[in-house]
DNA sequence: TTGCTCCTCACGTCACGTGAGGTGGC
DNA sequence: TTGCTCCTCACGTCACGTGAGGTGGC
């Protein structure tokens, strides 16, 4: 029966020979025999183990899991519990690995809109990001209370033009200011700006935001700590905390 | 303008203190003051740039490549750059990790076809898996040369019951007999069996494999090595070295 | 004064890679 | 004898975690 040194059961199963010494003294692939000199020689039953070996580690699983299942007495009730335990590991690997990708490329679209970038706009977009969510919410809820006062505007609309009732569009008109007023109250409360010059999340006066020129993301306001005066992307706001509230 | 300790900073950004203490150890974010006591002190620009920090971080970007980004001098040219290399990084972890969840299915199907377990059953599989693209091409081969001789078959047959011309059916019994000797000896010349006892692999003489009993990947045979009879998996052989030649 | 926080070493992680300096075996 | 392979330390990797032993600051 031949025998095989380092070299050539490490040439065999395509790994260096550092591997093979390694999994010597991991105990995990011990030489069967050692020469006078003290060389590692591994018989053809070796190749076949070293094999295995290979074929795990390259599924991802770890050196003591694979040697706990080489040295285990009953394999058998191990390895499916162990697969899967690798195969839940990956996916959960994978997912966290997509969500990065996912965070990498809402950072480039973010990057592609900043005129001009510093590094201080990477904490702007991160910021925006994060903070999407709550945003998101704050425009349903305009959305949602909004959606009866324009019904019943299409409604008056409508009832004018083809019966000539022309009361209920007061009415609408009557509802429609206050409504407009509170709820541009309450939607400036829970928002703020960043400042596109000096990264600063700010808050508005009212009358200020009110009147001023916005995009469905952003409004061109004054920013307090710098003076800039410019578009100022739209994010939530932190709520107050105890401490602002005293 | 308040300043924040390292247990601070550490909180507000979700990090432990052992992380500040190992940005600023890796000059990412040196604290902008020290206590008399050797305390290290953070602004609150220092609390956007770990914010920034850890952002870049949670994308999967190495600390050298963050601090290159950070004390360069014009990021804006380098970040796009970074970011692209990033998501193509990602993706090909991706893709490796989905190639390891393959494998892993397909040696749990492996394992579910073997009666009794043993850790060499896993080198069988690994073996059989690797295995399966020449086994495929040789699969194929067979379909393909045996085609022509099927069509003329059923041709044949329709010919005789349709319209009485039997001597066709007689042309494909004669061109079929050798062609039959023919593609099985190149056949079982091309394939080799996995011994489930002793996981030899061993090529069975053509009179024996011939008359086998078989399914479509395995056949009944006696290893050679072993002497255990009973149904061996089909598997390409390994292409005659120069040496066996000889 | 007493907790609590923070400080600096310094070792450990995981599966090897990479020399250095020496030696076996054809 | 000359290359080549192999041997054993032992440090390095990457981003911190985890003590140990000491001290600052309220």
């Amino acid at each position: 029966m031949s025998k095989y040194t380092t070299g050539e059961i490490a040439k065999l199963c395509g790994v260096t020979v550092r591997t093979v010494q390694y999994y010597d003294t991991r105990g995990i692939l011990v030489p069967s025999e050692l020469t006078e000199g003290g060389r590692r020689l591994y018989t053809e039953d070796d190749v076949k183990r070293m094999r295995i070996i290979c074929f795990l580690r390259d599924l991802g699983l770890s050196i003591d899991a694979i040697s706990q299942l080489l040295s285990e007495e009953d394999p058998g009730s191990v390895i499916s519990l162990l697969l899967d335990q690798q195969e839940a590991a990956l996916k959960q690997e994978i997912g966290e690995q997509e969500k990065k990708l996912q965070k990498l490329s809402e950072l480039k679209a973010g990057l592609r809109s900043v005129s001009e970038f510093s590094v201080e706009s990477i904490g702007d977009i991160a910021y925006i990001m994060t903070n999407k969510q709550q945003l998101r919410r704050i425009h349903t809820v305009i959305l949602l209370t909004g959606l009866p006062l324009t019904i019943l505007q299409w409604a008056a609309i409508i009832l004018w033009i083809t019966k000539g009732i022309w009361w209920l569009f007061l009415v609408w008109a009557v509802a429609a200011v206050p409504y407009v007023i509170w709820i541009s109250r309450w939607y400036l409360r829970k928002v703020a700006y960043i400042c596109p010059r000096c990264h600063q999340v700010f808050k508005p006066t009212f009358k200020e935001a009110f009147w001023a020129n916005h995009t469905p993301a952003t409004r061109k306001l004054t920013c307090p700590s710098c003076g800039h005066h410019g578009f100022c992307v739209e994010v939530a706001a932190e709520p107050e905390t105890k401490a602002e509230a005293r």
